[in-house]
DNA sequence: TTGACATATAATCATTTACTTATATTATAA
DNA sequence: TTATAATATAAGTAAATGATTATATGTCAA
């Protein structure tokens, strides 16, 4: 088993207060999943659509997630490179998979897949 | 290796809030070494002792850890009975070890042990 | 009982937070 | 170009947070 690294209190509890918001945590456990573009997290969150992009701002500025521009899009990532990777990680292993809000998108036609947009 | 539980989202978050506080972090960090008294909590932290009520009173109104009056002290242990313990253990075991700040107590002559007490 | 010590509670306050609506930016398509 | 769609930023606001000081409570020992 991989040994982890100690994270300083001064980082960790920063991260703690930040996924301490239950849209914020949805929205990290969500990208457990894969990307997900933001009009995606409006469809899901039931929320105005620039409070979703400030919660992912947040999210943005700590290094949890990447954000990638593509044509009118902007996706969002886990950032794997992130020094509190493993943290974040071993928080979203704990909290049960969000695949079926994805799946149900899917079925809602809602999903915004990046290859299917290029065809 | 033991699977851990999954734990809804809407609970997790709180505990993740509570945690993401400096203080309480340190506070949880150092109960993993095993009971403390609130007068080495007020020791520790450059803060005034109602602040450490108050921090340790949230930390027991969300079950993290126990409260015990003995004699005119209060001592404070981790709740393991805490259906979110095993959340709380994976978090503070990627923290460094508090146990240094007990030792300085010690050498300080004001790290409180009950069985010292009793003699 | 009285005084001292350990801790909790109350009241107050400045700061932060998470939302809202309104507006700006950016990219695409007609 | 101009309209539209996707997203970000700005400004405002109510509520939550974390600290403080002042005071209350509880325990022990003289």
């Amino acid at each position: 088993m991989k040994t982890m690294e100690e994270i300083p209190i001064e980082k960790a509890a920063p991260i703690l207060k930040l996924l301490g918001d239950k849209t914020r945590l949805t929205m990290t456990a969500l990208l457990m999943e894969g990307e997900c573009c933001v009009c995606e997290f409006t469809e899901i969150f039931e929320m105005s659509q620039p409070s979703i992009s400030q919660h992912l701002r947040k999210l943005r500025d700590a290094g949890v997630v990447l954000e990638e521009r593509r044509g009118q899009w902007v996706f969002y990532s886990l950032n794997i490179e992130n020094e509190l990777y493993s943290l974040v990680e071993s928080l979203v292993e704990q909290l049960p998979s969000q695949k079926g809000k994805l799946d149900s998108l899917e079925e809602n036609g809602s999903r915004v897949v990046w290859c299917d947009i290029q065809r």
